[in-house]
DNA sequence: GTGACGATGTATCGGGCCGATACATCGGGG
DNA sequence: CCCCGATGTATCGGCCCGATACATCGTCAC
C-alpha cells in the first residue's frame, strides 16, 4: 500500500491530524486521481504506520487543546503526528521510483508532491509516465486496426474514447516536461523543506493553459 | 466482483475457451477500461463460476480435438462452457443496474457490453453515469474555486486535468444519450441474442465521429 | 537430435483497498 | 427535551493485484 502511506505521511507533514480530518483532505488534494478513501482503509492503515513509527499519537494535548479550555471535552479523536523516522520514510517513498510509480494510482499520488520533489526526479516521472501511457495507447490502436471487425459498434467507441484519453494524456504530459525542461518550474534540489508547506505563490510560473 | 463475472459471462457466451485465452479476449474487450486482469483474479473466479454452476468444464473434447487428432496432446487445458443458468445470470447482471454500475469499472463492463442490452437500459446506464461523472467535476470544481490558495501549483494542475477529464467525458456521454434517443442506435428490445454474437455491422450506425 | 528459449498454460499466496456496518458523541433546531 | 445530521473511530468479508512457481509446446540454432 504504497501510494496511501506516502499521501497520509505528505499531508502529516503539514500538520497533525485525526483520521476523519485526515481522510477530508486526503480528498481534497487526491480527488482528482481516486475516489475517496475509504475508512476500512484509512484506520488500519494509520495503526500500521504507527506500529511501524513512521507517525505517533499527538494526544490532543497540544495547542488548541489548552488554547481552547475543554468546555465541551473532546471525544476521543486520535491524532496522529510524523515523526522523525516518518519523514525521512516519506523523503525514500517521493524520490524513490519503480513500476508502480507509473500506473494512475502511483502517478497520481507522486504527482500531487511534486512540489516537494527535485527538478531531475520530476523530469523522471513524468517520461516514465509517458512511455507508460503511450505503450497503452498503443495497445489500443492495435486494437482498433486489427480487432475492429470482431467487435461491435459499441465496443469500438469505448476504444476510441480511451484512445483519445491516452492521446490527451500524452500531449499533457509533453507539456509539462518541456515546461521543467525550460526552467519555467520551480527546481527545489536540496534536502527540500523542512516542516511547513512551502508559501502559496512560490511555486506559482507552472501552469500556462491555452 | 460482479464486473469480471459479467465480463466472463459474455466472452463464454460467445464461445468455450480456457483460461488464458479468455484473458486475452477480456483484454482486448476491456483494454480501454482497465489494465489486464491477474491470473490471480481470474483463475479463483473462474473456479467460483463453476461451484455457482454458472459455467461447466468443457473436457476439450469438443469440436477441434477430433478435427486435429490428437499428434500433439493438448495438455491439460481446462476449456470452460456457459450454463444456460449462466447465460440467465448474464442476463440478470446486465439488465440490474445499482450504484456500482456506475463507477469507472462498472460502466465501462455494463458499456462493453451494450450490443446485447435494450435502448431503455442503455439510457438508464448513460444517464446514471453521466450524472456520476457531473457530480464529481462539481467536486473538482469546488476544490479549485475554494481550496486553490492552500494547494500548491502542481496540485492545482492536477485537478485542472482531471475537471477537464470530467468536462469530456460529460460532452462525450451527451452525445451518446442523443444518439440513442434519436433512434440512430439499434434497439434489441426483445429477449436478446440466444448464443452467437450479433452479425458484425449489425450495430454499425452509432459512431458520429466529429 | 538436442538443447535452449519464448510462448502457452494453470495455480497459489500475501496483502492493499473497498463497501457495509456498527456504534458513540457533538451541536443546533423544533 | 429530543431528534437529527455531522463528526468520529473501528471491524469484517471479499475483490483484485503482483509475485511466484511450475509444466509443456513449438522452433530455431548448433
Amino acid at each position: 500500500m504504497t501510494m496511501l502511506e506516502l499521501a497520509i505521511l505528505g499531508l502529516l507533514q503539514e500538520s497533525p491530524m485525526h483520521g476523519y480530518e485526515l481522510r477530508k483532505e486526503l480528498n481534497t488534494k487526491l480527488g482528482a486521481i481516486r475516489a475517496a478513501i475509504s475508512y476500512g482503509t484509512l484506520y488500519p492503515t494509520l495503526r500500521r504506520l504507527q506500529s511501524d513509527g513512521w507517525i505517533t499519537e499527538a494526544g490532543e494535548t497540544s495547542a488548541d487543546a489548552e488554547e481552547i479550555p475543554p468546555l465541551t471535552t473532546r471525544r476521543g479523536r486520535v491524532v496522529y503526528k510524523i515523526t522523525a523516522e516518518g519523514k525521512e520514510r516519506f523523503a525514500d517513498l517521493l524520490a524513490k521510483v519503480g513500476p508502480e510509480t507509473y500506473d494512475d494510482a502511483g502517478f497520481g499520488v507522486h504527482f500531487a508532491f511534486f512540489a516537494r520533489t527535485d527538478r531531475a526526479t520530476r523530469l523522471r516521472i513524468l517520461e516514465g509516465r509517458r512511455r507508460k501511457v503511450e505503450e497503452r495507447r498503443e495497445g489500443l490502436r492495435d486494437v482498433l486496426a486489427r480487432a475492429a471487425e470482431r467487435l461491435d459498434a459499441y465496443t469500438l467507441e469505448l476504444q476510441r474514447h480511451g484512445l483519445d484519453a491516452c492521446e490527451r494524456e500524452v500531449r499533457w504530459l509533453e507539456e509539462l516536461i518541456a515546461n521543467e525542461r525550460s526552467g519555467r518550474a520551480p527546481d527545489i534540489g536540496g534536502p527540500q523543506v523542512e516542516d511547513s508547506p512551502p508559501p502559496p505563490g512560490s511555486a506559482r510560473e507552472l501552469p500556462e493553459r491555452p
